[in-house]
DNA sequence: CATGAATGAGGGTTCATTCAT
DNA sequence: AATGAATGAACCCTCATTCAT
């Protein structure tokens, strides 16, 4: 029987404030930017309750990636992509991730941040890249297959439309018309007929 | 008459090593995790000297960043473009963006961490983007003019060729084959004829 | 309900402690001559807890004016004077000052020596002189009003009256007879009859 | 025989460029105030040419003191009274206090400061204290026994004449008509008649 | 005589973490 | 569950002093 009993509802509430309260503070001031004592503050509680909930500062960040991790999410949009033409399969993703990135743009910058320089986390980064990398180029190798697509390496496509996505989304670029216009490009090129 | 001193000499030289330190560790742990301590441990000097040559670990930042900013080097580049075919010039800005970004890594790596955090930072970052932009966009309008290049919105293509380099240098690939394939998906598209 | 809780009362206990410690080494070494580490373990507590309760080292000194700052007690003891004789009045006045200045002792060595140096604080030293001054001239001004003293200029006598405390204070003169002499002389003078 | 030489000159000049420079921060800031570095920088010379001229910054601050210790001065004064009357030679006398606080206002400030809180230096100061008003008292002594004063401590007057030369000099009032006001109150006082 | 690079001890301050309440 | 007083290790930086040039 079962389900959460009222304490663990709240439990669950004060935990994810405090998540929320850190990842605004991370991404706005960087991880050793930011105190306990700032985050806190912020939450309105004392010093001593984010040890109740986290094990250590370190803890915390872990516990903040781990639950805004968008990875299942993305995962299910490209298996549905079934026989749809590969333009709109490319724009539809790179829209979705577009707006990934906007939603948690905050963890985004954390995680960017601290991967840079963490060897621990160099790892992970890696993981992730691997993900998203598999996932298109597993998608674009079944289209040349189906003749949709010619013959070429789509390891390269796949990092070339990552990186247009990421770049965009870096220097701001609204979405449209930015994303049609890439997959446009890497759909026809640059070359005069 | 003339020319440094030998003092003066040494006193650059010794500027250098104290520049070259900092960097490789600012690189490798980040500037927030390396200690004063660290860096004139790792340069066998007290930590005082080094508030005779910077006046604080900030300043000793920027003053790498000052000495190894490649923007001088890089627009000559694109000026000398001429005539050549444009699959020709595309791939060598490439190849010599990503020996840049070899050579200058640990700047690299400095300066995207911290801009991603430091507001003071950030509008240094734009600058440095719209030059790079710029140039790349100005030469693509210039082969569009000529007819070399089907008519298309230049920036997007700009963005993608910077987005794909970036992309390929930080996941560690190497430039052959990769750029290569990079400008042909760029020029030729993936549809199938 | 109410009152301080127990809590409370030992947070207030822990400050005055340090206070105290704070002041009785600024008084023997200077306020620079004295560094967070002395107090601290004068104090028996680590150096952290110094800025549980204070800002900073400044911020300490100020909370030791602010406590024991003698005016309010001061302002008190003229506005009582009523028709007692002028002698009878300035001499009272003179022997409690003689008292503050030694129960006092210690925030008055650290005044004086700051007050000395820094602009910041030269401002202040102005108010305190002033508000001691104008106690002092407005009786005498009363008494000369009441034909009790002879028309003269009351600031003057202010004046030499503080420095006379003053002078006997800082060189370690008795108050007994010295004060009740410096009274006689400011009433009669020295002059032959 | 004879005479400094050209080069001696020149060192004496240098030395008191530097005692000057550094009295002149010293006061101004107080001696832990003041760096080495800015003593150097203020007189436009290396930091290591001090220690060319004074052992040590301690050393510096003796060597003000014993330059321009004002005692030779002052003693002559007073022992030129011959028969004229107490209250010109009184208000000679403090007029001359008043001019050398004045001259060596920088000196003073100095030396009250460090003399507060150093226990080495209390010494010192008693014996100045001692001198100026051995000068005083012997001369009022010699007054009442000529009849021109009446009887009485002495002593008390003295202390009150050097309180309110110091009150009026610390609390910056002109000289004039201050010290004539002082001399003729201690000489008349204030009762009425 | 003069320079200023170099040292190294120590200063004020910060902050993650602990623990009695 | 929650508080916040208390700790102590480090951190950035300062500065009197030394010494090779």
């Amino acid at each position: 029987m079962g389900g959460p009993t009222r304490r663990e509802l709240q439990k669950q509430e004060r935990r994810n404030q405090l998540l929320d309260t850190a990842r605004g503070l991370f991404a706005a001031q960087g991880v050793e930017g930011t105190t306990i004592k700032d985050i806190a503050d912020a939450a309105g509680v004392a010093q001593g309750l984010l040890y109740h909930y986290f094990a250590s500062k370190e803890d915390l960040l872990w516990a903040i990636i781990a639950r805004d991790n968008p990875f299942t999410d993305m995962s299910e949009i490209m298996s549905n992509a079934g026989d749809r033409p590969a333009r709109e399969v490319l724009l539809q993703a790179s829209l979705r991730a577009y707006q990934i990135l906007a939603e948690r743009a905050e963890l985004f910058r954390i995680v960017v941040r601290e991967f840079i320089t963490r060897p621990e986390m160099r790892q992970g980064f890696k993981m992730i890249q691997a993900i998203a990398l598999g996932l298109l180029t597993r998608y674009l190798e079944a289209r040349i297959a189906a003749g949709e697509l010619r013959p070429h390496n789509p390891d390269v496509t796949a990092r070339m439309l990552i990186g247009a996505v990421l770049a965009g989304h870096l220097t701001g670029r609204p979405a449209e018309p930015y994303l049609a216009e890439v997959v446009d490009t890497l759909m026809e090129g640059i070359a005069a007929a």
